[in-house]
DNA sequence: TTTCTTACA
DNA sequence: TGTAAGCA
Protein backbone atom coordinates (compact mmCIF):
# COMPACT_ATOMS: atom_id res chain seq x y z
CA UNK A 1 0.00 0.00 0.00
CA UNK A 2 2.89 2.41 0.72
CA UNK A 3 4.31 1.69 -2.29
CA UNK A 4 1.18 3.47 -4.25
CA UNK A 5 1.92 6.55 -2.36
CA UNK A 6 5.36 6.57 -4.20
CA UNK A 7 6.50 7.89 -7.86
CA UNK A 8 4.68 6.93 -10.89
CA UNK A 9 8.35 6.40 -12.07
CA UNK A 10 8.00 9.22 -14.90
CA UNK A 11 10.88 11.81 -14.16
CA UNK A 12 9.00 15.34 -14.81
CA UNK A 13 11.45 17.09 -13.59
CA UNK A 14 13.76 16.01 -15.59
CA UNK A 15 11.74 16.67 -18.69
CA UNK A 16 10.70 20.20 -17.70
CA UNK A 17 14.32 20.86 -17.39
CA UNK A 18 14.56 19.73 -21.26
CA UNK A 19 15.90 16.72 -20.33
CA UNK A 20 14.79 13.12 -21.84
CA UNK A 21 12.05 11.80 -20.30
CA UNK A 22 12.66 8.50 -18.44
CA UNK A 23 10.74 5.58 -17.53
CA UNK A 24 11.26 2.29 -15.74
CA UNK A 25 10.59 -0.78 -17.71
CA UNK A 26 7.23 -1.14 -16.14
CA UNK A 27 6.66 2.22 -16.59
CA UNK A 28 7.22 1.85 -20.81
CA UNK A 29 5.12 -0.89 -20.57
CA UNK A 30 1.81 0.41 -19.43
CA UNK A 31 2.51 3.47 -21.60
CA UNK A 32 2.97 1.55 -25.01
CA UNK A 33 0.30 -1.21 -23.66
CA UNK A 34 2.72 -3.97 -23.67
CA UNK A 35 3.25 -6.47 -21.39
CA UNK A 36 6.63 -6.38 -19.20
CA UNK A 37 7.31 -10.01 -20.45
CA UNK A 38 7.34 -9.29 -23.93
CA UNK A 39 9.43 -6.07 -23.56
CA UNK A 40 12.23 -8.15 -23.11
CA UNK A 41 11.14 -10.70 -25.82
CA UNK A 42 10.97 -7.43 -28.42
CA UNK A 43 14.57 -7.08 -27.00
CA UNK A 44 15.84 -10.14 -27.65
CA UNK A 45 14.30 -10.22 -30.93
CA UNK A 46 16.52 -6.90 -31.45
CA UNK A 47 13.06 -5.11 -32.04
CA UNK A 48 13.76 -2.58 -29.37
CA UNK A 49 17.58 -1.30 -28.18
CA UNK A 50 18.43 -2.35 -24.30
CA UNK A 51 17.54 0.61 -21.66
CA UNK A 52 20.48 2.78 -20.57
CA UNK A 53 21.07 1.16 -16.81
CA UNK A 54 21.83 2.18 -13.79
CA UNK A 55 22.87 -0.33 -11.24
CA UNK A 56 19.91 -2.86 -11.48
CA UNK A 57 16.91 -0.78 -12.88
CA UNK A 58 17.13 -0.13 -16.06
CA UNK A 59 16.04 3.13 -17.84
CA UNK A 60 13.64 3.58 -20.74
CA UNK A 61 13.60 6.47 -22.89
CA UNK A 62 10.91 8.66 -25.11
CA UNK A 63 12.69 6.68 -28.03
CA UNK A 64 12.07 3.27 -26.41
CA UNK A 65 8.40 4.32 -25.68
CA UNK A 66 7.80 5.46 -29.55
CA UNK A 67 8.87 2.48 -30.76
CA UNK A 68 7.22 0.19 -28.32
CA UNK A 69 4.13 1.62 -29.78
CA UNK A 70 4.76 0.84 -32.98
CA UNK A 71 5.41 -2.61 -32.67
CA UNK A 72 2.71 -3.43 -30.82
CA UNK A 73 0.95 -1.58 -33.39
CA UNK A 74 2.40 -3.31 -36.23
CA UNK A 75 2.13 -6.61 -34.47
CA UNK A 76 -1.68 -5.67 -34.31
CA UNK A 77 -2.05 -5.44 -38.05
CA UNK A 78 -0.44 -9.07 -38.28
CA UNK A 79 3.52 -8.20 -38.69
CA UNK A 80 5.57 -11.08 -37.86
CA UNK A 81 8.09 -9.88 -34.89
CA UNK A 82 10.35 -10.99 -37.69
CA UNK A 83 9.18 -9.24 -39.85
CA UNK A 84 8.79 -6.01 -37.76
CA UNK A 85 12.93 -6.75 -36.77
CA UNK A 86 13.77 -6.02 -40.51
CA UNK A 87 11.55 -3.06 -41.10
CA UNK A 88 13.10 -1.43 -38.06
CA UNK A 89 16.29 -2.38 -39.21
CA UNK A 90 15.34 -0.69 -42.32
CA UNK A 91 14.54 2.14 -40.83
CA UNK A 92 17.96 2.13 -38.30
CA UNK A 93 19.36 1.77 -41.80
CA UNK A 94 18.07 4.97 -42.81
CA UNK A 95 19.56 6.56 -39.56
CA UNK A 96 21.42 9.75 -40.44
CA UNK A 97 19.53 12.59 -41.46
CA UNK A 98 21.93 13.11 -44.11
CA UNK A 99 21.68 9.10 -45.50
CA UNK A 100 18.27 9.93 -44.82
CA UNK A 101 18.08 12.44 -47.22
CA UNK A 102 20.38 10.35 -49.60
CA UNK A 103 17.54 8.26 -49.77
CA UNK A 104 14.96 10.62 -50.44
CA UNK A 105 16.68 11.54 -53.30
CA UNK A 106 16.99 8.14 -54.54
CA UNK A 107 13.20 7.64 -54.00
CA UNK A 108 12.26 10.64 -55.53
CA UNK A 109 14.00 10.41 -58.82
CA UNK A 110 12.01 9.54 -61.76
CA UNK A 111 13.04 5.46 -62.91
CA UNK A 112 16.03 5.70 -59.58
CA UNK A 113 18.74 7.20 -61.85
CA UNK A 114 18.16 5.59 -65.77
CA UNK A 115 18.98 6.11 -68.62
CA UNK A 116 16.39 7.24 -70.92
CA UNK A 117 15.56 5.19 -74.41
CA UNK A 118 14.59 7.02 -77.15
CA UNK A 119 13.02 5.64 -80.34
CA UNK A 120 10.75 6.20 -83.23
CA UNK A 121 7.00 4.87 -83.19
CA UNK A 122 8.47 2.57 -86.16
CA UNK A 123 11.37 0.64 -83.96
CA UNK A 124 8.69 0.71 -81.23
CA UNK A 125 6.49 -1.23 -83.06
CA UNK A 126 9.00 -3.19 -84.44
CA UNK A 127 10.18 -4.36 -80.96
CA UNK A 128 6.59 -4.42 -79.60
CA UNK A 129 5.67 -6.82 -82.78
CA UNK A 130 2.10 -6.02 -84.09
CA UNK A 131 0.11 -6.55 -81.23
CA UNK A 132 1.64 -2.73 -80.24
CA UNK A 133 -1.24 -0.22 -81.13
CA UNK A 134 -0.71 3.76 -81.33
CA UNK A 135 -3.57 3.21 -78.34
CA UNK A 136 -1.31 1.31 -76.28
CA UNK A 137 1.45 3.97 -76.83
CA UNK A 138 -1.19 7.03 -75.81
CA UNK A 139 -1.78 5.14 -73.29
CA UNK A 140 1.55 4.25 -72.14
CA UNK A 141 2.54 8.01 -72.54
CA UNK A 142 -0.84 8.90 -70.25
CA UNK A 143 0.34 6.59 -67.52
CA UNK A 144 3.64 8.06 -67.67
CA UNK A 145 5.41 5.34 -68.82
CA UNK A 146 6.94 6.76 -72.39
CA UNK A 147 7.34 10.41 -73.57
CA UNK A 148 5.68 11.31 -76.80
CA UNK A 149 7.89 13.83 -79.18
CA UNK A 150 6.09 14.21 -82.86
CA UNK A 151 8.15 10.75 -84.34
CA UNK A 152 10.35 10.05 -81.50
CA UNK A 153 8.99 7.83 -78.46
CA UNK A 154 10.92 7.85 -75.43
CA UNK A 155 11.26 5.58 -72.38
CA UNK A 156 12.29 7.18 -69.03
CA UNK A 157 13.53 3.83 -68.15
CA UNK A 158 15.26 1.00 -69.91
CA UNK A 159 14.78 -1.41 -67.23
CA UNK A 160 11.24 -0.82 -67.16
CA UNK A 161 11.10 -1.42 -71.01
CA UNK A 162 13.07 -4.23 -71.20
CA UNK A 163 10.38 -5.80 -68.30
CA UNK A 164 7.39 -4.85 -70.40
CA UNK A 165 9.01 -6.04 -73.77
CA UNK A 166 10.04 -9.37 -72.17
CA UNK A 167 6.44 -9.58 -70.63
CA UNK A 168 5.24 -9.00 -74.25
CA UNK A 169 7.33 -11.56 -75.23
CA UNK A 170 5.70 -14.18 -72.79
CA UNK A 171 2.31 -13.64 -74.38
CA UNK A 172 0.98 -10.99 -72.22
CA UNK A 173 -0.78 -8.91 -73.87
CA UNK A 174 0.53 -4.97 -73.63
CA UNK A 175 -2.88 -3.99 -73.01
CA UNK A 176 -2.98 -5.75 -69.95
CA UNK A 177 0.21 -5.05 -69.56
CA UNK A 178 -0.93 -1.31 -68.97
CA UNK A 179 -4.31 -2.41 -67.48
CA UNK A 180 -1.54 -3.83 -64.50
CA UNK A 181 0.40 -0.42 -64.39
CA UNK A 182 -2.74 1.79 -64.14
CA UNK A 183 -3.82 -0.45 -61.67
CA UNK A 184 -0.52 -0.66 -59.74
CA UNK A 185 -0.35 3.29 -59.74
CA UNK A 186 -3.48 3.60 -58.31
CA UNK A 187 -2.58 0.97 -55.78
CA UNK A 188 0.49 2.51 -55.05
CA UNK A 189 -1.46 5.69 -53.99
CA UNK A 190 -3.92 3.86 -51.75
CA UNK A 191 -0.93 2.97 -49.71
CA UNK A 192 0.68 6.12 -49.98
CA UNK A 193 -2.21 7.35 -48.37
CA UNK A 194 -2.29 4.56 -45.96
CA UNK A 195 1.20 5.33 -44.40
CA UNK A 196 0.69 8.53 -44.59
CA UNK A 197 -2.47 7.94 -42.13
CA UNK A 198 -0.04 5.55 -40.05
CA UNK A 199 1.97 8.65 -39.60
CA UNK A 200 -0.42 11.34 -39.00
CA UNK A 201 -1.93 9.53 -36.19
CA UNK A 202 1.21 8.34 -34.31
CA UNK A 203 4.29 10.61 -34.80
CA UNK A 204 2.03 14.03 -35.13
CA UNK A 205 -0.93 12.63 -33.74
CA UNK A 206 -0.47 13.31 -30.14
CA UNK A 207 0.26 16.73 -30.11
CA UNK A 208 -2.34 17.52 -32.44
CA UNK A 209 -1.93 19.85 -35.47
CA UNK A 210 -1.28 23.22 -33.51
CA UNK A 211 1.05 25.55 -34.25
CA UNK A 212 4.39 23.64 -34.29
CA UNK A 213 7.88 24.89 -32.54
CA UNK A 214 10.98 24.59 -34.57
CA UNK A 215 12.18 21.46 -32.81
CA UNK A 216 8.65 19.64 -33.20
CA UNK A 217 9.29 20.91 -36.88
CA UNK A 218 12.55 19.07 -37.02
CA UNK A 219 11.05 16.00 -35.91
CA UNK A 220 8.31 15.83 -38.07
CA UNK A 221 10.36 16.81 -40.96
CA UNK A 222 13.15 13.56 -39.74
CA UNK A 223 10.00 11.24 -39.36
CA UNK A 224 8.71 11.60 -42.73
CA UNK A 225 12.17 11.31 -44.25
CA UNK A 226 12.28 7.92 -42.32
CA UNK A 227 8.70 6.98 -43.15
CA UNK A 228 10.11 6.69 -47.10
CA UNK A 229 12.71 3.81 -46.57
CA UNK A 230 10.41 2.20 -43.81
CA UNK A 231 6.98 2.27 -46.38
CA UNK A 232 9.14 1.29 -49.45
CA UNK A 233 10.82 -1.84 -47.23
CA UNK A 234 7.09 -2.58 -46.35
CA UNK A 235 5.49 -2.53 -49.58
CA UNK A 236 8.65 -4.54 -51.25
CA UNK A 237 8.43 -6.95 -48.20
CA UNK A 238 4.73 -7.61 -48.50
CA UNK A 239 4.81 -7.49 -52.26
CA UNK A 240 7.85 -9.87 -52.55
CA UNK A 241 5.49 -12.63 -49.92
CA UNK A 242 2.36 -12.17 -51.93
CA UNK A 243 4.18 -13.00 -54.98
CA UNK A 244 5.83 -15.93 -53.88
CA UNK A 245 2.37 -17.15 -52.04
CA UNK A 246 0.43 -16.72 -55.05
CA UNK A 247 3.50 -18.23 -57.82
CA UNK A 248 3.43 -21.32 -54.94
CA UNK A 249 -0.27 -21.49 -55.04
CA UNK A 250 -0.25 -21.30 -58.92
CA UNK A 251 2.02 -23.79 -59.07
CA UNK A 252 0.38 -26.51 -56.76
CA UNK A 253 -2.86 -25.90 -58.44
CA UNK A 254 -0.49 -26.33 -61.98
CA UNK A 255 0.95 -29.46 -60.71
CA UNK A 256 -2.54 -30.97 -59.08
CA UNK A 257 -4.17 -30.75 -62.79
CA UNK A 258 -1.53 -32.57 -64.64
CA UNK A 259 -1.75 -35.69 -62.49
C1' DT B 1 13.06 -5.76 -0.70
C1' DT B 2 12.93 -4.48 -5.33
C1' DT B 3 14.19 -4.98 -10.15
C1' DC B 4 15.62 -7.61 -13.66
C1' DT B 5 17.26 -12.06 -15.85
C1' DT B 6 17.31 -16.90 -16.74
C1' DA B 7 15.23 -20.91 -17.74
C1' DC B 8 11.66 -23.81 -18.47
C1' DA B 9 6.83 -25.10 -19.39
C1' DT C 1 3.58 -15.91 -23.02
C1' DG C 2 3.44 -17.14 -17.90
C1' DT C 3 6.11 -17.88 -14.06
C1' DA C 4 9.38 -19.67 -10.52
C1' DA C 5 13.78 -19.07 -8.95
C1' DG C 6 18.18 -16.76 -8.88
C1' DC C 7 20.92 -12.47 -8.75
C1' DA C 8 22.56 -7.93 -7.79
Amino acid sequence: MGTEAQTDGTEDIAAAAGGERRYRREDVARAAGVKVRNLRYYQERGLLPPPRREGRIAWYSDDHLTRLRLISDLLGRGYTVNGIGELLAAWEHGGGLSQLLGLEREMTRDWVQEEPVTMTRAELRELFGPGATAEHTRRAAELGYVRLDGERVTYPSRRLLEATVALVRQGVPLGEILDAGDFVQVQAAALADRFVGLFRQHVIGAEGLGPLSASQLDHVREAVAALRPVAGEVVATEFARAMGRRVEAEVAELLRTEQ
